[in-house]
DNA sequence: CCGATATACAACCGACTGGTTGATAAACCG
DNA sequence: CGGTTTATCAACCAGTCGGTTGTATATCGG
């Protein structure tokens, strides 16, 4: 798929690339430094970042023979937008106590649509 | 990846599938109802209903012939919780344009690690 | 210019994905 | 009982994923 948000979730489902995330929110870095906690060629992380680039999570610059990464948060805000959405529906228009009792009722009568 | 975050981020990596999941953030429903929008076979959406599952998303029940889906919403807090926390480091504690400051600084003597 | 370092590109591999069709099981209805 | 509806299981297929190795390209530092 290659929607946005589906993007966006696809390339947060791999924990590798969510560690490297989890690193750049401290700052930028060089591909190297992103790769070297990692057991796993250069080569690899060269092709995390790409998905991450490609879903717009990180930028590159260069900078002589680096291209620090750096963090992009716009597409973190429309993932986490759309989890909040549905989450609000779930919680707060309708409360998770009032939601068991009418999901119980359902099963009684099953005539809520 | 098999842990927890991953399989609900890839979970949610498909436009399918987070329409199903919008579709129950309305209440239960059978399969049958759940794929009607699609243009898709039943074994489709019965693989789709499988991955969310799998990813602790829906609680499947059985009523008779059917077999109603239920949105869960942990694994839904779990993943926002992960882009918050990052989200949060990126832009609280540091502040966009104090962030990007820093990253011209960097830029230009590049001693910050 | 030369060698080392940093990074990307391409081809390959096994595993998984998202869809298909065909067959099957279970529950309702007449 | 037999037929319809609901849903799953199994096999298959093309395409993608996450990794590999090998090969380039570019920049720095003598």
């Amino acid at each position: 798929m290659d929607d946005a948000l589906s993007l966006v979730f696809g390339a947060l489902a791999d924990p590798t690339r969510r560690a490297i995330l989890a690193r750049l929110a401290e700052g930028e870095a060089p591909v190297t430094e992103l790769g070297r906690p990692f057991d796993m060629s250069a080569q690899a992380i060269s092709k995390h970042l790409k998905v991450l680039e490609r879903a717009g999570l990180i930028s590159r610059s260069r900078q002589g023979q680096w291209r620090p990464c750096r963090l992009e948060v716009a597409p973190l805000d429309h993932a986490s937008g759309w989890i909040e959405q549905y989450r609000a529906v779930w919680e707060d228009s309708l409360g998770r106590l009032e939601q068991e009792i009418v999901r119980i009722q359902g099963r009684q009568d099953h005539a809520h649509d």
